[in-house]
DNA sequence: ACGTGTGAAGTCGTTCACAGCG
DNA sequence: CGCTGTGAACGACTTCACACGT
């Protein structure tokens, strides 16, 4: 039950278990009991192989003849990303990404609640934003760890990203999503994930082209 | 010049290319003349055989004992990427992350414009998002064709997704950039890439979780 | 018969290591 | 000497194909 030898599984089989969890529940909203790998695949145009093989890094969770009991499978993904347990979020910046992520629905019944938000501009510490009051950066230390923050999500301009990144290292955050586009630097056993709007629009910009 | 055969460049190739995209232009911003493969990769944690493969893979751009000219590389990559044209690009969803996208400053200087704002919710239409009057999606068509979009960003709920999409791919759009939480399904020939900030979220949980 | 789990085979991507240019 | 461009070696990931459980 618990987790097997990390090093052993791919990378991309990790990224593909967060989307079988998202179609599974999916599924389980139409109350669909039992699904088989080949129609998992089908929901995300993957084979019915690379579903098995996924899964099976984890464990054995499916029965010959019938499938995947989809209920059983959503709760074992939960427990295996940790979406079963609850993950403090601190966000830092307050600008238009910040506002957008700070009063987004769906990380909720993830397990992700956002329990602070800072930004260093002084028009904007004080302010409201959504339910939060915008704190500034000096207490962000004090407050990840009075908060047990584990995670924390950058949004603030390239210029100020690797600083602040920086202080929530320092702060004692584990994990790092980082929507600024830079590249940043965080010692090792600091996970950072990236999303970049523009960089995605580039990249259909090169696959559309492909197509001319 | 013009693009090699695509068939035979790896995908993560194309993605990496972006990436350097970016750096380039922060090194040319600090006046930086050349870079080495390994300055490259340093600043983006790959190997410098790692970068000289990848641009390889769309012509000889350096020259042995010098490295790359910056200015040089930034303006064929961008070619190669299609940043050096113009993109019209509408948008789907006047929400929190619709308004975020709206107004975020990074896209015009990478060749992508939004032209238009659509919603389907009668209390947004006709009001202002940033310099925008949001649109009912009945002239979405028309408008994507009198606008000549090729791209459009859809950030509506996870249930109108695939209509909307649906309807974009009608309207003639070639390349879709998706925020709601679901799998979308496409004709051949049009693009799509997916931004979830769960499944992000999600991904950095279980990174954390490795280290305990 | 249906469908999983899994070694084995095959494909794809990365790293190595070096010839050759500047 | 520094550094690129690139075949060849290596390793990682995916697909195949089948034994076995239901």
């Amino acid at each position: 039950m618990e987790l097997p030898r990390p090093g052993s599984i791919p990378e991309p089989a990790v990224r593909r278990l967060s989307l079988y969890l998202r179609e599974l529940e999916n599924f389980q909203r139409n109350n669909r009991l039992t699904i088989s790998s080949k129609q998992l695949g089908e929901s995300l145009r993957l084979t019915d192989a690379q579903v098995r093989k996924d899964l099976a890094y984890f464990g054995q969770f499916g029965r010959p003849g019938i499938g995947y009991r989809v209920v059983d499978l959503v709760s074992r993904l939960r427990h295996i990303l940790g979406t079963d347990r609850d993950w403090n979020v601190v966000l830092v910046g307050a600008g238009n990404i910040g506002k957008a992520l700070s009063s987004y629905r769906g990380f909720g019944s993830k397990g992700f609640n956002i329990v602070a938000v800072f930004d260093n501009d002084a028009s904007k510490v004080g302010k409201r934003l959504g339910t939060f009051v915008v704190r500034p950066l000096s207490e962000l230390t004090r407050a990840v760890q009075e908060l047990s923050a584990r995670l924390a999500i950058l949004a603030v301009p390239a210029d100020g990203a690797q600083d602040v990144a920086d202080q929530l290292v320092a702060a004692g955050i584990r994990g790092l999503l980082n929507f600024a586009p830079v590249s940043l630097t965080v010692p090792k056993g600091i996970a950072v994930n990236a999303v970049d709007v523009a960089v995605q629009l580039e990249q259909l910009a090169f696959q559309t082209m492909l197509f001319d």
